[in-house]
Parts: structure tokens; sequence; C-alpha cells
DNA sequence: GATGAAAACTTGACACTGCCAAGATAGCCG
DNA sequence: CGGCTATCTTGGCAGTGTCAAGTTTTCATC
């Protein structure tokens, strides 16, 4: 059912699925059109709903990209770092990296959110998030795991879509992933 | 024909208004169509434009709203209580009740983000949303002030987008004020 | 290798959208 | 009363997502 040898194009669905992302990251979630997509990829109007359904299928198929992306960005971190701090850290540099990705990924109204595809690698995103809350350093580590981890998450998610949207102040200079480690430091001490 | 339907509306700004966050409410910021609208007043297709100029100049109509709702919500919270936890539990609070606004207000691509008086409004919130950081109880108030504000901002903005998207775990309770009380316990200790 | 089924893609249509230009109507002020 | 302006209507254009039906290619099986 995957690749095998499509005929005319080759790899269509791949490179609608490219051009999505490629036209999301330029105009935003609003700027992506099914036919527009078909021009780019030289095909006709109707051809990339016959991969993926519709419209929100396709944007399915982004967010499920989105969450593997994020799954690896996170257990990378940790794995490297070792440190609950430099997940979240990894956590807003993906979301300025894959700025189309991550924000289809959080709106479920655009998508089938409960698609298993989805959910599986989701779950996967959710598991490398909350992985790490066990190495921290001290005092933390005894409060209630859950309500540390959902404040943690809060943090970088408020801190990323916030620096997307362009809402916070200046005077953070201009590297998001410097300024989040020290906002992320404002929660967690550094070890 | 006996119309009862006079040809001026009378209040069809405030109507158009009312419908729309009403209708983005229901369905989301995509749901939303000015024709959909017009209908729902029981006016011609193209009557709202005549007041908006066009869906941009209507969702910069509901994002002024919402920051001034936001600006008042955030305010009381600070007189009457004084705690700098519950100016940003009166954040969760606003987004959860105003949803439709909250949604519109962070998505700057939708509405003309630099219309004078969304930026007057805005500036009202964010002076609210940062007065009460020097009446934190202990050591936070010593770090800098900026970046604790921004830290405190993420936390809050962080959860209330999550909730709303529904993408946090479940255990959290269904009184999104409560959770978001003991969230942000997390980062300044009850006072 | 031929043949039939299935997959990939095209074509055409429909209802819907935002936007624009031009006309009709109502209230208001001299 | 007569103009004037804001308000609203009408009609049209280009664009969209989605559906149904047809066409072309690939693949598996005989």
């Amino acid at each position: 059912m995957t690749d095998v040898r499509p005929y005319h194009h080759g790899d269509l669905r791949q490179a609608v699925l490219a051009a999505a992302v490629a036209a999301i990251t330029e105009a935003g979630t609003a700027g992506v059109s099914l036919r527009e997509l078909a021009r780019r990829a030289g095909v006709s109007h109707a051809a990339p709903a016959h991969h993926f359904g519709d419209k929100a299928g396709l944007l399915t198929a982004v967010a499920a990209e989105g969450y593997d992306l994020l799954a690896n960005a996170l257990t990378d971190a940790q794995q490297r770092t070792g440190s609950f701090r430099e997940v979240g850290v990894a956590y807003v540099r993906f979301a300025i990296e894959h700025r189309a990705h991550f924000e289809v990924m959080y709106r479920p109204d655009l998508y089938h959110a409960d698609d298993p595809v989805v959910r599986a690698a989701r779950g996967r995103a959710a598991d490398a998030l909350y992985s790490g809350i066990g190495s921290l350093p001290d005092g933390r580590a005894g409060q209630d795991v859950r309500l540390v981890g959902v404040a943690a998450w809060s943090l970088v998610h408020g801190f990323a879509t916030l620096w997307l949207t362009g809402a916070l102040p200046a005077g953070l200079g201009d590297d998001p992933e410097t300024a989040a480690r020290a906002v992320a430091g404002i929660l967690f001490r550094a070890p």
C-alpha cells in the first residue's frame, strides 16, 4: 500500500506532504489549499484528495509526522544531556524549527485528532517528555510528578507559542533557545 | 410585500460581532463565514463587510474586545486578591470562559494585529499582567523581573492553550481554575 | 505474455466562500 | 422640502473543498 511505484508522478503523497509543510511555513495553516498543492506538484486538482481523503486527512498526516519528529527530538535531548530542562529547551527548539508541524499539531479541530497513527505518535512524544522528571536534582522530584510535568509542559509550550506569535516583549534576544533556557531556569534551578 | 424586516438593521455591527463570537465558540475560527453571519442576522451577504471592511477586520474587532476583557479580568484579580498567582489563574479563567476571543487574539495572522485599537488594548492587558510581579512573596522578586514575568506568562498561557486543545492528561479534574492554581503553585509557592 | 483487477490520476460539476462594483433605500440635517 | 451620507442589496468574479464518473497505468495471477 505504501510506495511501490506510482506511475505518473513518482511519489505524490510525499510530494504533497512536503509541499503542505512548506506552504504552511510560508503562509500559515489558512494559506494552504489542496488545489494549490496540486498545482505545485503538477497534478490535477483532485489528485491529492485521493491520497489523503480530504483536507483534514492531509493535516492528519502533517500532525503525525510532527509528533514523530517531536518524540525523536525529546528522547534525543534526554539521552544526550540527561537534563530535564534541556528536554524543555528541545521542545521549544522543535516548535521553532518545525513551526508548520507544531501549528497543526495543536489545532485538533483541523485534523482527525483520534487517528490511530496520530495517537501513537502523540503517546511517544508524551512519554519522552515525562521520562525526564525523575532526573530532577532535588526538591522538585518529591512533588506530585504529574503536576510538575504539567507545569513544565505548560511553561515550554506557552513560551514556544508566545514566541511564534511574536507576543513576547523585546529584550529576550533573538535566539529562542537561549531565552527558553533562561526562562526554564526560573522553574527549575540549573543542575 | 409586507416585509417586517426594516431596511436598516439598527445595530448590525454589534449583532455580527456577537454572532461571530458565538460561531467561533461553536465551530472554531475556521467555522465562521461572513455570509453565514449575515444570514443569522437576517441581512444580505455583503452587509457585514460594510462595517468591518473584510473578514480580518471583523476578527480585529473580536481581538480588540478580547484584550479589553482580559485587561479587565487581570486588573480585577490583582486588586481583589493582591496575589500574582491569582492573576495567573484569572488569565486561565479568561481563556476558558472567552475561548473564542482567546483563540483569535493569539492568531495574529487572522487579523490586523497592528491596528491601533488592538495595540492599546493589548498594552493594557500586558500592564495588568506584569503589575503584580512586585508583590511576590520572597526570593522570586529578587530575580530578573522580566524573566519571571515571561516565565509566569508562558506557564499560564501554555496551560490554557493545552487545556483548550484537550492535550493535557486526565487526572487534573474538570475544573480548570483549580488545576491552574495547583500548577501555578509549582512555579510560585503559595503565599 | 495476456488479461482482469486495482490503484493512481483526470475531468467536470456543485455549493460554498471572500471580495468588489454598482445600485437602492433609509435616516438626518440644512 | 431637498440633498447627503451611511446603510444595505444585488449581481458577479475567482477561488475553494468535495463528490461522481471516467481514464490511464501498474500489478498479480492465470
